[in-house]
DNA sequence: CTAGGGTTAG
């Protein structure tokens, strides 16, 4: 708003006019420069003109996602040089962007600008449509292979509206009737434009259906993470008696990945060798590793990829990535080390699941090495989501500084990487900085979003500053995003962790489908404070209306009995959930061991620290050693004692809190006339 | 004509 009020003002000034507009505002920020400097050219070039600016102005002011970024405004102002053969003027482009404006098509606004920004990447296609153009205003017939092309360029701009338009102009000309490859490009575009629904419309209306289109179909699925209906066509496609080809199975092995359950998968695996399409082929092989990676396969992944004849780049990254997501950073170095010493030169995607594997073990050191890496190929620049990528891996390690000092280094700081600027405050506990950031975020032209709000919320639940969060949640409302889920279990966290109960319970009758998060955080919430008849009450409901409770229930009913000390009920749920298929974790079990230190009952604590699949880490030893302080039991705290100094060689912090324990108990053997050698421990 | 790996959230 800061630059629409100084811009306007800008339409009769001259050059140093702008100039000391730019220097007088101290809200100019990078974007609004861009456009200063655009408007300085203009006066240079050929004086003032209202109009032009005018427009560009308006682009300026509703310079959100969905209509056209100010940024890109400079845009029309380097092109009008080049651009005097197009059918479209720059001008004609600027009233039609006014008149979207006007009318508030934000839909058209951003196709637009979609188009324009198209023409700046794809010259050749550029053409193709303004060629298109031209062409049916001097009435020219287009023929199947003009409408191939402006299809692709459609694609390419993500020019919904135009696309549409030119499928209605195929139907009414029957061309659908006569051409399978026009078709398919039709299909293809409606899953490229994430219509899926629009996709299979057109699929069923087909004169026919060919491979080509099941598979586009499958992939349209696969992609968006359809599983079930990606699925069902592949059936579907084997009914209508049409054999898959290699990029049939590519693109089921997608949805199984989405699926993120490798039954699936593996029976797929097993067609495809039958088919004998695998035999090392890296395409193939990439797709089955990503696959069994995504459902955390990792020793078939492996597997599969020690079995590609010639492992290319994709193959390595997705083994890599798979590591990664499944908590094995350090496998994932290493892997990129073999990489390396293959020949393979990591490109930004490499280097985005990399960084993602330094930041998840704080491996610092090895994230030095990957940023002076990057810088040294150059792909900083090429990609700004590298960029966050490295915030995201420094915040991890806690280095704010050089997480700050990417993100005032990037080219363009976008949306994405705001929001990751807070999260990463957020997640080094600078609550108040977090703040900060939505302000300064907000005034830089960047309305917040879903990802954005629940990043702060997280925030104001930390802080426990009721009015904040309220005011957050008017917020939201004002700015009618859609509506999510994740953003409502967020709004409930923070009121229950502000002791605003009615408020929390507000919000979640408002939802209209309660998933198990949304009644796992409300439930979460009343056991932390202790109000253990709310939570079984809830329980009770949750069991009634069909819900099935997962991991993190479990984990939430076990933690509410052990700030109570109820010990039985908590046995009944910790058996519950082997009953129920759900594989206890390490913190459930901790949980336990905790429960029966409490209470006294060392040997059952013990037994189930022997029986539980999991090293013992530190937290559980050290649990176990209160508690066996508190019983004077020597041996067992004995025992404690010498496996948390073992696991405990990292961490200073840790080592201090054990001395002092061992202090403790030490004080109790010297009563018991006892004497150890601690010098091992000292 | 359809093709393999990825950026911000619970």
């Amino acid at each position: 708003m800061t630059l629409t009020r100084h811009a306007a003002s800008a339409i009769s000034l001259s050059n140093d006019s702008l100039d000391s507009i730019a220097e007088e505002s101290l809200l100019v920020h990078d974007q609004c420069k861009l456009i200063l400097n655009a408007l300085k050219r203009k006066v240079q070039a050929q004086g003032t003109s209202t109009d032009v600016i005018d427009g560009d102005l308006c682009v300026c002011e509703k310079g959100t996602h969905a209509v056209p970024d100010p940024c890109h405004c400079t845009l029309y102002f380097q092109k009008e040089e080049e651009e005097e053969g197009s059918a479209l003027s720059r001008f004609e482009k600027l009233a039609m962007l006014k008149e979207c404006i006007k009318e508030k098509d934000h839909n058209r606004g951003a196709q637009i600008h979609a188009e324009h920004i198209w023409t700046e990447l794809h010259d050749q296609g550029t053409k193709d449509l303004l060629c298109f153009q031209r062409m049916k205003s001097e009435g020219l017939l287009p023929n199947l292979i003009t409408f191939y092309n402006i299809l692709k360029a459609c694609i390419a701009s993500h020019a919904i509206h135009s696309g549409q338009q030119i499928h209605v102009e195929l139907a009414e000309q029957d061309f659908l009737e006569k051409d399978m490859v026009i078709c398919n490009a039709i299909l293809y575009m409606y899953t490229k434009f994430g219509l899926l629904k629009e996709a299979q419309d057109v699929f069923d209306k087909l004169p026919m259906q060919d491979v080509v289109s099941w598979n586009t179909l499958i992939l349209g699925y696969a992609q968006q993470g359809h599983v079930y209906e990606a699925l069902i066509s592949f059936e579907n496609m084997q009914h209508a008696g049409h054999a898959p080809n290699a990029i049939t199975f590519l693109s089921i092995l997608k949805a199984c990945a989405h699926a993120g359950n490798p039954k699936k998968g593996e029976e797929i695996h097993t067609q495809i060798t039958t088919r004998g399409l695998f035999e090392g082929d890296a395409t193939i092989g990439s797709a089955l590793v990503d696959m069994y990676a995504k459902c955390g396969s990792l020793v078939k992944a492996q597997r599969v990829f020690d079995d590609i004849l010639e492992k290319n780049l994709i193959s390595w990254t997705a083994l890599i990535n798979g590591y990664v997501k499944h908590g094995y950073a350090q496998e994932a170095l290493g892997c990129f080390k073999c990489m390396q010493l293959a020949g393979h030169c990591p490109n930004t995607v490499t280097f985005i699941c990399l960084l993602k594997a330094c930041g998840s073990i704080k491996a610092s050191n090895d994230g030095l090495k990957l940023h002076s890496q990057i810088v040294k190929q150059g792909s900083f620049e090429t990609a700004p989501s590298l960029g966050t990528a490295l915030m995201n891996m420094y915040f991890s390690c806690s280095m704010l500084l050089d997480a700050q000092n990417v993100f005032h280094q990037l080219e363009v700081q976008d949306r994405i990487s705001w929001n990751a600027l807070m999260h990463g405050y957020v997640q080094n506990s600078l609550e108040e900085y977090a703040m900060l950031c939505l302000e300064k975020m907000q005034s830089n032209g960047f309305p917040p979003n879903a990802v954005t709000f629940v990043c702060i919320l997280k925030a104001s639940a930390r802080l426990g500053t009721a009015c904040k969060g309220q005011q957050l949640h008017a917020e939201i409302i004002k700015y009618e995003l859609p509506e999510n889920p994740v953003i409502d279990s967020a709004l409930i966290d923070m009121y229950m962790n502000c002791g605003m109960f009615a408020e929390a319970q507000v919000v979640f009758d408002k939802v209209a489908i309660h998933n198990t998060s949304l009644w796992n955080v409300l439930i979460a919430g009343y056991g932390q404070v202790g109000k253990n008849h709310v939570v079984f009450g809830l329980l009770k409901k949750l069991l009634d209306v069909g819900i099935i409770p997962d991991q993190s229930l479990y984990s939430i009913l076990l933690n509410t009995c052990s700030h109570t000390g109820l010990l039985d009920t908590a046995q009944f749920y910790f058996e519950a959930m082997s009953t129920n298929g759900v594989i206890p974790t390490q913190e459930h079990y901790t949980c336990m061991i905790d429960l029966y230190g409490r209470a006294g009952l060392l040997e059952e604590a013990r037994l189930i620290l022997e029986n539980m699949p999991f090293l013992a880490n530190r937290l559980v030893w050290r649990i176990l050693l209160t508690a066996s302080y508190k019983q004077r039991s020597i041996d067992l705290g004995w025992e404690a004692i010498e496996h948390a100094a073992q696991l405990d060689k990292i961490n200073s912090a840790a080592r201090v809190c054990i001395r002092n324990m061992y202090a403790a108990i030490k004080s109790d053997y010297i009563l018991a006339g006892e004497i150890h050698s601690l010098k091992d421990l000292q």
